[in-house]
DNA sequence: TTAAAAATGCGAATGATTTGCAAATATACC
DNA sequence: GGTATATTTGCAAATCATTCGCATTTTTAA
């Protein structure tokens, strides 16, 4: 594995949260090129060890995230106002995703899950923004 | 709402799987335009009548595809080698996503579950294939 | 070390999606 | 119903993440 390769893993590898190309570019200090930075994931992911979603946001519009593939496979949720992903734990789909396969026949490579909504602090914020101008309601809860 | 709503909407009601952007233009016979059919989607998702995911595959790239809210929320398996749509039933994340909610504090306002890898009729062909070539192999599977 | 294979950087290209603006359509009001 | 106002549509140009071609540099294999 090429020194490149090594320093994005380990970008991914020390993140907290998932990173977007753009995301891991800047955490070279630009040290690697976008184009590198793109292919390098890409060899990442093809040996395994790295995943990645497609997410897409109203501020960053529609990107994809990686992950490092080292620990377990997790799921994430997004925050719609400050944007910061927030871990949901493990994945705990397999099971559904088995039945699924047995009753319609397919067999399943990958899977992506993850939940988009209002985070705690800023949940907390929106509350009190809401005691203060009587404007805050409840959000109509809707799958994807 | 307008004639050209109306007929997107019923282009979503009727299909039977998700459709991207495109796949809906060429439903409307290209009768509107590109930009009218991607306001009108985003118009539709607005009132409810209409949700997306965002999915990548080799073959198309990253797109968004919609479908109509009419019925139940459901989830989707998409083929890696026919690229077509399976339906896997009704949601059934939700008691999931409520733990992962007074777990973590988020507020999930909506989510997005969705499987890739081959369905049942590609399979076989590609049983038949390897039986004559033994070639094919199995398939890792993995989470996103 | 040394040739061949693979990876990188740069710049240009791609493709889905968005936007500005003028013309067309829908809605509100008389 | 008929007109004024607000909204939507079409067209063309612009965006933005991502990809690609190609010359140069780094890795790998012997």
């Amino acid at each position: 594995m090429t020194r490149t390769r090594k320093k994005i893993l380990e970008i991914l590898e020390t993140a907290e949260t998932p990173l977007s190309a753009l995301g891991v570019e800047a955490r070279t200090l630009s040290s690697c090129d976008t184009a590198t930075v793109y292919r390098s994931l890409h060899y990442l992911e093809e040996q395994g060890l790295a995943d990645s979603f497609v997410l897409f946001c109203r501020e960053h519009g529609t990107e994809r995230y990686y992950v490092a593939n080292s620990a377990k496979h997790r799921h994430w949720f997004h925050c719609e106002v400050c944007h910061r992903f927030v871990d949901l734990g493990e994945c705990r789909v397999e099971p559904l995703l088995s039945q699924m396969e047995a009753a319609t026949g397919v067999r399943i490579r990958s899977h992506t899950l993850y939940a988009t909504g209002t985070c705690a602090d800023c949940l907390h914020a929106g509350q009190q923004a809401a005691s203060r101008s009587h404007q805050e309601g409840e959000y109509p809860r809707q799958g994807e």
